[in-house]
DNA sequence: GCGTCCAGGTCTACC
DNA sequence: GGTAGACCTGGACGC
C-alpha cells in the first residue's frame, strides 16, 4: 500500500488462464458496461471504480499483462485485509477467472454457431464487476421501455444521485449508493429522472440492500436456486431481473432476446416472443446445457456479425 | 401539430 | 396455479 496524489494505492495481481482477451471482457462489443457506463478503455488501460462495502467508492485501474491482470486501487481510506479481499474477490469474479470457455468451445466441434461465436469473440470471459443495486437499477430500468429510454433514465439516475472518484488523473462517474436512494422521495426521483413507475421499486430494492441484502459474492456463495429465490424477493426484481443480477450463470429472456434467440434457433421471426420464452429456453437447454448463459453474452455481443449469417431483427 | 400505440417486466387481483 | 390488466414515459408513426 502507498500513498499517491492524496490517495491510498493498493496494487495487486490477477491471474487469467489462457483464452483470454483483455480488452473483449471488460468492454463488451455490445457496449454494456462491467461497473459502470462512465468507464473508459484507452488501449490495454481500464479505468472504472467500485463501491466495497467497507470502504466506499474506489477507483481502478486495470493493465492488461502476461497471464493475468495488474490492478491498481485508489481509495481514501486505507483498505484492510477484509476490503482487500473483498477487492480481489470481486475482480475476479468480473473477469469471469472461473469461466469455463474450454468447455464452452468444444461445443464448436459440434455446433457451428458457437464456431463462429469463438472465431468472433475468442477469450471474451463473461463476468461483470457491478454488485446487485447496480444491477437492479440496470434492470429496472430495462423494464417496458425501449433502449434509449432506458439509457436516459440510469444517466439521469448516475448524475443526480451519482458518485464520481477522481484518481491516476481521470474522473470516473458511478451508481448512486443504495443508502441515498433508500432516503430519497419517490416522487421526486420519478419527477427528476422520469421513472415512471420504477421509481419505487428502486427505493425498495435500496432500502433492501440498505437493511442488509446480501452482496454479489454472497449471491456467489449460494446455490443458483438460493442465490434467484433472494433475488425475486426483492419487490421489482421477476424471473428475467433475477437472472441478470444473479452471478450464477442462466439464461435471461426478455421479448428481444427472445426474438432473437427464437430467430436463430428455430429460422424465423416469433409473433409473440413473449409466449415463446418456454419453447426457447426449452430448446437451449437441450442444445447447450451448461453453456447457454455463455451462449447468450456471446450473440448479444455479435449481433453485427451473426446478422449477416442469420435473419436477426434489430433492436428498438 | 395532434392522437395513438407500444416498448429488452412485474405485481396484483381475480378466477 | 394460471392469467388479464395496469403501470410511467417518450419516441415513432399515421393523419
Amino acid at each position: 500500500m502507498e500513498r499517491r496524489a492524496g490517495m491510498n494505492v493498493y496494487s495487486f495481481e490477477i491471474d487469467v488462464d489462457d483464452p483470454f482477451d483483455f480488452g473483449l471482457t471488460v468492454k463488451k462489443p455490445a457496449g454494456w458496461h462491467w461497473s459502470t457506463p462512465f468507464e473508459v478503455l484507452d488501449d490495454r488501460v481500464f479505468w472504472t471504480a467500485l463501491r466495497l462495502s467497507g470502504c466506499g467508492l474506489i477507483g481502478l485501474r486495470l493493465t492488461a499483462s502476461e497471464g493475468g491482470v495488474k490492478g491498481e486501487a485508489f481509495s481514501r481510506r486505507k483498505l484492510d485485509d477484509k476490503g482487500q479481499e473483498e477487492l480481489i474477490g470481486r475482480v475476479r469474479l468480473g473477469l469471469g477467472v472461473e469461466d469455463y470457455l474450454e468447455g464452452f468451445y468444444a461445443l464448436a466441434d459440434q455446433d457451428p454457431l458457437i464456431r463462429r461465436l469463438k472465431d468472433d469473440l475468442f477469450g471474451m470471459r463473461l463476468g461483470f464487476l457491478s454488485d446487485v443495486f447496480e444491477r437492479a437499477l440496470l434492470t429496472i430500468c430495462l423494464q417496458m421501455a425501449p433502449m434509449k429510454r432506458s439509457n436516459q433514465m440510469m444517466k439521469c439516475l448516475i448524475q443526480c444521485y451519482g458518485e464520481e472518484v477522481r484518481f491516476d488523473g481521470r474522473k470516473v462517474q458511478h451508481w448512486p449508493a443504495a443508502k441515498l436512494i433508500s432516503g430519497t422521495g419517490v416522487e421526486e426521483m420519478r419527477k427528476r429522472c422520469n421513472l415512471g413507475y420504477r421509481a419505487e421499486p428502486i427505493r425498495r430494492v435500496a432500502a433492501a440492500i440498505v437493511g442488509g441484502f446480501p452482496s454479489v459474492l454472497e449471491l456467489r456463495r449460494m446455490s443458483a436456486e438460493e442465490a434467484a429465490k433472494a433475488l425475486k424477493g426483492l419487490y421489482g426484481v421477476g424471473i428475467y431481473s433475477a437472472q441478470i443480477i444473479s452471478p450464477h450463470y442462466g439464461f435471461p429472456l426478455d421479448v428481444w432476446s427472445a426474438r432473437i434467440f427464437y430467430e436463430i434457433l428455430f429460422g424465423e421471426t416469433p409473433a409473440e416472443p413473449r409466449k415463446a420464452i418456454g419453447k426457447i429456453e426449452a430448446e437451449a437447454e437441450r442444445r447447450w446445457g451448461r453453456y447457454r448463459w455463455h451462449v447468450f453474452v456471446y450473440v448479444l455481443n455479435d449481433l453485427s456479425n451473426l446478422s449477416k449469417h442469420y435473419r436477426i431483427t434489430k433492436p428498438v
